[in-house]
DNA sequence: GATTCCGGAGAACAGTTGTTGACTGCATGG
DNA sequence: CCATGCAGTCAACAACTGTTCTCCGGAATC
């Protein structure tokens, strides 16, 4: 109602929160491309024209939460990449570490899904860049991994790539999952989102086992043909 | 001009694939959610009115798009994923099918692409359920392989679900790298398109590579704890 | 205490959208 | 050869869009 605390700047950010979270829960059930600014300003309660004194369009809008959706993406990094425990208990870390991130920010998560290949070229654009730098972080957190040793820094790069796309892959099927209903301790019946939950947990872990076992075994045969590099895996399995 | 061949219903099926056609290329550059009906028939040459002939509402449009989409996705499984020749050389001619495809259907793959996350729930539906039975197609195949034996049906699909996706985000990265203009043969400098197109067919490879390797060595260790199956690839990895 | 700054409101604009009903011309089937 | 079916047209509708300009009131500055 009032404004207690804070000058007036405050009041602004807290519009502007207000416009992007907004926007943010419209984007659920739509994609940024037929996001009307209208829309927006009638889902915060000003008027219309209010919202040029925030963003000059909604594409703007768009890469702004971009900017923060990466953001809380970024500690993840830690938790899900980290090189300490077994590769089992490292798969186990991820799987949980990206579940409740979902759970934490299911909107951003699914706006960067919907928008990573969306309609809108800034937003793309800026997904895009953004991620490229996150990859090159988590290749970066691969690097110091002993398992990593002797990795091309190409190599390396490619490993990054495909664990993001299995972060996002991974995230985006959470989404999808029946929503284990905003009841956490109240019953302690399974119920059809936790199964749902479950099984999307176990099918990750083991697409990123696959992986594990994949890079264990990368350097294998170090050099058989000449050209640039990787050892072929070629055996036996001709039909 | 006139209608030489065809009976009247032929004339319906031309300007309903214009139509298609029409969408698929305004869908370059937005989303299905954003595309106006009207802005559709104004492409093809049509009153608005006519649209409703062909289809209740974009949306069912879309649906329509889904399905032709896929359908021409299908022949790719022979190439790609079929049981003849080295580890390489199957990786090479995975490659340059995804590639050839995308060159062949560019508008198709990005409206996958695009729609599979979309904010069109009936489009996305549809490419889910689409995919799935692609997927599925891609087990049964991946089944017959000697490199499979002993594997679990979840556990084959599992995998088959990692190189679709696999499939996507490499025809994603074609389109997204410059394209190689249209004159195939007139210039025979590489040109900025081909050098990306060629970067992304061998980072694609890579990760097939990596991928390939983790399925040769994914029964490794046969038992090794309890529970349901795989065993833990966990080797000295601890920071 | 007076003045400037600025987030927001209001009205109005020209365009656009999806959808309707009644109409027309032409290929088709009797 | 006539009657029906049906793809496509036209006009009109209410609703909505992004954007501009003008104005207001309260905080911030001097």
């Amino acid at each position: 109602m009032s404004h207690p605390l804070g000058t007036r700047q405050a009041q602004k950010q807290r519009t502007r929160r207000a416009l992007l979270d907004a926007a943010l829960e419209l984007l659920e059930e739509q994609s940024l491309g037929s996001l009307g600014l209208r829309e927006v300003t009638r889902a915060v309660g000003i008027a219309p024209t209010a919202f040029y004194r925030h963003f000059r369009s909604v594409e703007d809008l768009g890469v702004a939460l971009v900017g923060e959706a990466l953001e809380s993406l970024h500690p993840l990094i830690g938790t899900a990449v980290s090189a300490t425990g077994d590769a089992e208990e490292r798969i186990a870390r991820a799987v949980e570490s990206i579940a409740g991130h979902v759970d934490r920010y299911p909107a951003h998560m699914r706006f960067i899904v919907r928008e990573r290949h969306g309609g809108v070229r800034a937003v793309r654009e800026a997904i895009r860049d953004q991620l490229a730098r996150f990859t090159e972080e988590v290749a970066k957190t691969l690097a110091e991994d002993p398992v990593s040793a002797g990795w091309s820094a190409d190599d390396l790069l490619m490993l990054a790539q495909l664990y993001v796309d299995q972060m996002i892959a991974t995230g985006c099927l959470f989404l999808e999952a029946p929503a284990s209903a905003g009841t956490p301790v109240t019953t302690s019946e399974p119920g059809h989102g936790d199964r749902a939950r479950e099984r999307v947990a176990r099918t990750a872990a083991r697409r990123l086992r696959l992986i594990s076992i994949g890079r264990l075994h990368w350097l294998d045969r170090p050099a058989d043909e000449g050209t640039s590099g990787r050892g072929a895996a070629g055996v036996g399995t001709a039909g």
